[in-house]
RNA sequence: GGUCUGUUGGUGAAGCGGUUAACACAUUGCCCUCUCAAGGCAACAUUCAUGGGUUCAAAUCCCAUACAGAUCACCA
């Protein structure tokens, strides 16, 4: 029996040949340099940082060579598919403005080098699949699991390399006739591939980041196809599609490193051309004292639901990944602080090849300087936004008082240093909370540092808000006629008279507008107290000095 | 155990045979200041995992050791 009577025993009904997909996927016609790459996650699990970074990386290399950024769905592994990751991924995708330009969602194919679903392309691969059988480089295997399972037992105990490969390849040489024997008695199967490498055989492999790497031959038998739902392996559906998808660029995790060899010979028993590889370091994480791969169990900035959920802008989780993609992102990122993200000319070369610590105090920073120029109008429809999804309380209250709140937000902003209050939306509330008269119905405390004595505290806020408040003061008028009340009262109005001669007075200005700030607040840390009193105006002051008395004197 | 990769301060890192070992974040201190935030200025690795070697000269080249990580499934 020959190789082609049992490729057409076991694939009946595959009357295609890889030359017709050849064909119908012909190479792209693109510009010189042009790189077609994919985002090609499993859905196994929700989108977790390292996928967001292998996304970042493969977006801007797209873009930045008027190339192709496709997303493909290793769908494959169906029984560890978790419901609503791929919903998850076409969200979080969309959610960073990293938009492929081929895809299929929800019935809908964008492209012409779909499907995008591995399940849909099942006959592709019995096709290429078959092909392989047919050339004698494919075969099917009988092997069970108790039996596959007692090999790498002994290989482990004899300290032998652990694989099918060599004498272990038990069907490997076994007669057509025998197989087709098994196979009409409904015997289980999966498809191995059949290397013709030898391990002491070295050759050398070149990965974009991580240079030229020599490595050993591959000569295991690796299943190409699984018995049960007679899908691909990873392996062979890894060549299958980015050959026919004409993918030139491969931006994958460092654990794929190892299977290069495999996928070499793979490659090479097809003559297909191998695309380049970006093989990423693994984003770690410091746990105690030891440092360990990132967790999506344990830590939850893992998952890219965190992001969201504490409401950092896109655009700072997406320059915190370029930050830890190439070092040199900062630096044109501060000369460049409008261009968008994908023209910074990204070098796989200066990819860290060691692991990296996913930073959140860093990730706090970029932020606080992206959300610091937003202008508060922005600000506010965000913090609006991240509202309307995660906090209905908030959501309602900033509604209500919009002017109000970007009145607030716009204290100190839209200057050349403008303040670095807010890290992400959720950070907002926590310190914007007393613009709100509903919130004042909580147990208050007042945070008043040195001033003492609630009863001058009374006087202070009387006195300033009987005869010296006037709605359109300017800011300097409105400071002087703080310092004239201030040294009335006993306090210094010049800090440094006061620091010369402390003994002298009850206090100093700063004492002095803490007293009224908290009063009105109930912090003493707040942002200018001269903008907060204009978006309050005289009765809210008045409604804040009775909140006071009412928790001070009963 | 086999195969690969890596190791520069608290973190991310620059560095590519001769540098006071950049820069950013964090931390600390001072200044400025109505508080806060910001800003300004400082401090923070005598040393680049360790041990050898090559060299006039090594974080940079070579070798060994240690440690860390990845992988060795009909998972991706």
């Amino acid at each position: 029996m020959t190789n082609q009577e049992l490729a057409d025993l076991i694939f009946p009904n595959i009357t295609k040949t890889i030359l017709d997909y050849e064909e119908m996927y012909p190479k792209r016609d693109l510009k010189e340099g042009a790189k077609v790459v994919r985002f090609a996650p499993s859905p196994t699990g929700f989108m977790h940082i390292g996928n967001m970074m292998s996304a970042t990386i493969n977006y801007v290399l797209a873009k930045s060579s008027d190339g192709v950024f496709y997303l493909r769905n290793e769908d494959t592994d169906q029984s560890r598919s978790v419901d609503g990751a791929v919903e998850f991924i076409y969200h979080t995708l969309n959610h960073y403005g990293l938009n492929p330009d081929e895809y299929e969602f929800n019935g809908k194919v964008v492209g012409n080098y779909g499907p995008y679903i591995q399940s849909e392309r099942i006959e592709i691969y019995h096709t290429f699949i078959k092909h392989l059988i047919s050339i004698g480089r494919a075969y099917p295997c009988f092997l069970t699991s108790s039996e596959l399972d007692e090999i790498r037992e002994y290989q482990s105990k004899s300290k032998k390399r652990i694989g099918i490969y060599g004498r272990y390849a038990k069907f490997r040489d076994v007669s057509n006739e025998e197989k087709a024997e098994r196979i009409r008695n409904g015997e289980k199967f999966t498809i191995r591939f059949r290397s013709e490498g030898d391990f002491n055989q070295k050759f050398v492999f070149e990965d974009l980041t991580k240079g030229k790497i020599e490595m050993p031959l591959n000569d295991i038998d690796v299943p190409i196809m699984k018995s049960e739902n007679l899908l691909p392996t990873y392996h062979f559906a890894h060549v299958v599609d980015d050959h026919l998808m004409r993918t030139t660029h491969v931006v994958r995790g460092e654990e794929w490193m190892s299977s290069i060899p495999l996928h070499y010979e793979l490659f090479k028993s097809f003559g297909f051309k191998m695309p380049k590889y970006i093989h990423t370091s693994l984003i770690l994480k410091k746990d105690g004292d030891t440092i360990r791969k990132i967790s999506k169990r344990k830590d939850p900035e893992a998952l890219m639901f965190y992001y969201e959920e504490k409401g950092y802008p896109a655009l700072a989780v997406i320059d915190a990944v370029m930050t830890i993609a190439n070092s040199n992102f900062e630096e044109w990122r501060s000369n460049h602080s409008d261009a968008p993200f994908y023209e910074f000319p990204f070098s796989p070369k200066k990819m860290s090849s060691s692991g990296a610590l996913f930073d959140l105090d860093k990730l706090d920073n970029i932020s606080k300087n992206i959300i610091s120029k937003m202008k508060a109008k922005d600000v506010y429809q965000e913090y609006l936004d991240w509202a309307k999804e995660y906090d209905d309380h908030i959501y309602s209250l900033i509604s209500q008082y919009k002017e109000d709140t970007i009145a607030f937000l716009n204290i100190e902003r839209e200057v050349k240093k403008p303040r670095k209050d807010y890290e992400n939306y959720s950070s907002i509330f926590p310190k914007t909370w007393y613009l709100y008269d509903e919130e004042w119905d909580r147990d208050l405390v007042y945070d008043f540092k040195n001033i003492k004595g609630k009863e001058e505290i009374t006087s202070i806020m009387t006195e300033y808000l009987e005869h010296y408040y006037k709605e359109d003061d300017t800011e300097e008028e409105w400071f002087s006629k703080i310092k004239d009340l201030c040294s009335k009262m006993g306090y210094a109005a010049d800090m440094k008279e006061f620091k010369e001669n402390p003994g002298k007075f009850k206090g100093n200005v700063a004492d002095f507008t803490t007293a009224i700030r908290v009063v009105l607040t109930t912090s003493s840390m707040t942002p200018n107290l001269y903008d907060i009193m204009k978006i309050f105006g005289h009765d809210r002051m008045i409604k804040r000095l009775e909140k006071f008395e009412e928790k001070y004197f009963g």
